[in-house]
DNA sequence: GAAAATCCGTTAATTATTTCACAAGCCCTC
DNA sequence: GAGGGCTTGTGAAATAATTAACGGATTTTC
């Protein structure tokens, strides 16, 4: 049980770790940086959750998952804690992205720093209305859409964000997946349809927007 | 048990309807919509469900939350579930909702026309940059932040996005809580602390990309 | 260096959510 | 208006996720 994963012992089927825990290991990363920043070496689960927005219960047995980071009566030491969840997350986080639709929620999410600053590079953005020669929006070339699957193919691109009308999201999601994309981070407000080794997570501001409203009192 | 919630027979706690079929109520709704704009009348809890992305199961479950709408052998009248489903949300799609912080991602949302579409109306953005008498964006009056509570409080405004950066976040929250907002959609990329009766919907950008690189195969 | 205080890792219990399976109801045809 | 074919509504079963409880390890204090 030690520090090698049960599925070591003879390749079980997989460790499982729960969708809901690796999303709150992105928000863990995110607190446990911010630490970092003011020079904290330790921290226990009690006040990392508190952080977070979790229970502590939570925040370890989501942790346990990969093996025993803590010491008791101490708690986790931060940089050992960051580098343990971006090897659980992939070190890949030097991923590169495509974006896709360059309108309004599109080129202002070129423009938005929060992707670099996590370690995210936006190669390129493709739009149906883009010309040869076009500016650079913040660094970032701005491609006509007929060159999106050459590129994604050329590049090695696994993950997108797509930010095109509805009536043309099904269509570039296909062609983006037959390019060899693998994840798709979507605000175009539709549901698409994708094989099942592709992953999708769905950002409809609307949905979120009219989600709330059901939580507010009249 | 028929229409009437059996909440009503003498006010028991509360009918107690799970978070996630909340969140999924919104997104029947924007594919009911898209069924009626093409002169759809009547919808199968299978057919729906596919387009949803869920199961056939999970929808009819989600729907009985609420009474018996579907007709045995025939489906569901697409009219009769939307008006169902914004009830249920709240008839109050009116609402007002505030902005805060128009930087480069919320003058974006500013321009969005998303909100607008699902019957949300963006009444003010505010910013700390703002000067009194700058221009509207997109019909949005830009005010300064300092007049955001009163604005707020007189408006009855219950519901705001945040777009700020992280440093002045809880801050802003803080304030938004005391003038009386009681859910809030946070684009900026921190956990804020609100207290129990105030809704709070992160949506984490990087988070979001984080996560899904997980599920990208090396 | 012993005792007290802290805090992790883990099992078990609880709670929430999803799925199954099927009875009951309704439409539609003949 | 009777019967076959669909499709809903729903209890019960299965699954997943969260929380509680606690043993045991480690630090800190005196």
């Amino acid at each position: 049980m030690e520090y090698s994963p049960s599925c070591m012992k003879e390749s079980l089927p997989a460790p499982v770790i729960p969708k809901k825990t690796v999303y709150r290991l992105s928000i863990y990363q995110r607190c446990l940086q911010r630490l970092i920043e003011n020079d904290v070496n330790t921290v226990s689960s009690e006040s990392l959750a508190g952080v977070a927005g979790v229970k502590p219960t939570q925040l370890r047995k989501d942790l346990a998952h990969f093996g025993h980071f803590g010491t008791r009566g101490l708690g986790y030491n931060v940089n050992t804690l960051v580098e343990m969840i971006r090897d659980a997350l992939g070190r890949n986080r030097l991923q590169p992205v495509v974006l896709v639709g360059a309108g309004n929620l599109g080129s202002a999410l070129l423009r938005y720093s929060g992707f670099q600053k996590e370690g995210f590079e936006i190669l390129a953005a493709f739009d149906i209305a883009a010309r040869r020669g076009d500016p650079k929006v913040d660094g970032v070339p701005v491609i006509p859409q007929e060159e999106m699957m050459g590129f994604v193919n050329k590049n090695d691109v696994r993950m997108a964000i797509l930010a095109v009308p509805v009536s043309a999201a099904q269509d570039v999601v296909d062609q983006l997946i037959d390019a060899g994309v693998q994840a798709i981070l979507n605000f175009s407000p539709t549901v698409v349809d994708v094989p099942d080794h592709v992953m999708v997570k769905n950002v409809d501001l609307a949905v979120e927007l009219e989600n709330l409203s059901y939580f507010v009192r009249n």
